[in-house]
DNA sequence: TCTGGGGTCCTCAGACGA
DNA sequence: TCTGTCGTCTGAGGACCC
């Protein structure tokens, strides 16, 4: 049987995206992200590498290490439309496609050579595919599992250099009797669910290589890194990793935080900004038909100290104002007179919504009318008539309705942003 | 003027009922 | 009746991913 897992991430993708319609900046150091003092990089072109800039540092960094590059506020609804075509592309070649972010996914070929031929010749139909519709480039790894095959599309990818990529491989295969070769020599850090934390622990019993990991005792393992870990770790250091490519993927949680441009101290604009969060949190519930029971409230503090509680509620809800009223019970659990420079709101323990109802007291105003009838005709309103248009008095802030989306501030604050 | 947002999964501790 | 144990649930926090 020859690899047909195959792993698809997209090369730069945001800063890519972004030289599509710009083209004048192509050459040049671009970095995409949040532009604001509290932004963070969410793509750097090449160019903007070879000074040190990478996803993740602060804007504030970046700027220091590069301050010639052009920085752009990252357009999460433009990426994603992008990304949904790349995603089509792939579709043509085999139903098994799993997205795994806007820029990378996973694909199972097994079933498609017959009509599209080997692995090898689908991926380079794949990149010229990519290439000729939408002007992108990706890097594509093939082997027998998934895991594997991300781990290959590392060593097909482009490296930075002053004047632009230095091109890689582009595609990447591992077949069944290469993978210990091509494991053994790697760190250990750069096997899946390996960050900076159990690099440190596995330092300490002398274990930096993917080789020295599989040559250590599986119980040793156990022992120093847990059950669940020490397992896991030891099969994938073999190479085994038993996941399929899943292209139906259930949600199990979704939340809204936000990192404010500037510290929030009065509690009636922290009260108003959990029942924003808790809005949007309850529209895209009702968007996807999901109820949820447990409501749980993330707190960071002025000094980066970060709080999390949660309650979970006797009947799933998809109301905005009943998830609001239950995180604002839970902050009043946080001292927060510090000053309050981040809020989150989500829900988790989901349930499909056509399973049918109980409604509490909570579900019934006032009038007798009921809350989750006002709720949907919101949000049929603002389908037709923007987001702008209505919205309940609880989220009005000093800036109007400024209802909170999906990806609207992924990166941070932007630079104009205003209070 | 340093450190995002949206997720998943795991561990641990405490409460509680059998 | 009391005590210990076990499983389950819930909540908090941490690690990790893109």
């Amino acid at each position: 049987m020859t690899s047909h897992i195959m792993h698809v991430d997209m090369d730069a993708f945001f800063v890519s995206a972004e030289l599509v319609r710009r083209p004048e900046l192509r050459g040049l150091p671009v970095v995409v992200g949040g532009t604001g003092g509290r932004g963070v990089v969410a793509a750097a072109s090449y160019e903007a590498r070879a000074f040190g800039v990478y996803s993740a540092m602060s804007t504030y960094q970046a700027r220091r290490l590069c301050p010639r590059a052009i920085f752009l506020q990252g357009d999460h609804s433009y990426y994603a439309s992008v990304s949904s075509m790349v995603m089509e592309i792939f579709e043509r070649y085999t139903p098994l496609v799993e997205p795994v972010s806007l820029d990378e996914a996973f694909l199972d070929v097994g079933g498609s050579m017959r009509l599209h031929g080997p692995p090898f010749e689908i991926a380079q139909s794949i990149r010229r595919d990519i290439s000729h519709e939408q002007g992108l480039t990706c890097s594509v790894g093939i082997a027998p599992n998934k895991f594997l095959a991300k781990l290959a599309t590392e060593g097909a990818k482009p490296n930075p250099g002053p004047k632009g990529p230095i091109p890689g491989l582009g595609v990447k295969v591992v077949e069944e009797h290469e993978i210990q070769d091509f494991l053994d020599p790697l760190p250990v850090s750069s096997l899946w669910g390996v960050g900076p934390v159990t690099v440190a622990r596995l330092d300490q019993i002398g274990i930096t290589t993917v080789l020295q990991l599989r040559m250590f005792p599986r119980d040793s393992l156990i022992r120093a890194l847990g059950k669940t870990q020490g397992a896991h770790l030891h099969r994938l250091a073999h190479g085994v990793d038993e996941r399929n490519v899943e292209a139906q993927q259930t949600i199990k949680s979704l939340s809204h935080e936000e990192t404010f441009p500037e510290d929030l101290y009065s509690e009636e604009r922290i009260g108003t900004e959990i029942f924003r969060m808790a809005d949007a949190v309850g529209k895209r519930l009702r968007g996807l038909s999901f109820l949820g029971s447990t409501i749980n409230l993330k707190v960071r503090l002025k000094d980066f100290s970060t709080f999390t509680r949660s309650i979970t509620l006797p009947n799933p809800t998809d109301s905005g104002r009943i998830i609001g009223r239950n995180a604002l019970g839970l902050v009043e659990t946080v001292e927060v007179s510090s000053g309050v420079r981040l809020l989150g709101v989500g829900i988790s323990n989901l349930t499909k919504s056509n399973l049918g109802l109980q409604l509490s007291f909570d579900d019934v105003g006032s009038d007798g009318s009921e809350w989750r009838d006002a709720e949907r005709a919101i949000d049929q309103i603002q389908e037709k008539y923007g987001t702008q248009s209505i919205g309940a008095a609880s989220i009005l802030t000093e800036g109007g309705l400024r209802p909170k989306e999906k990806g609207a501030q992924q990166w941070g604050p932007s630079g104009d942003t205003k209070k």
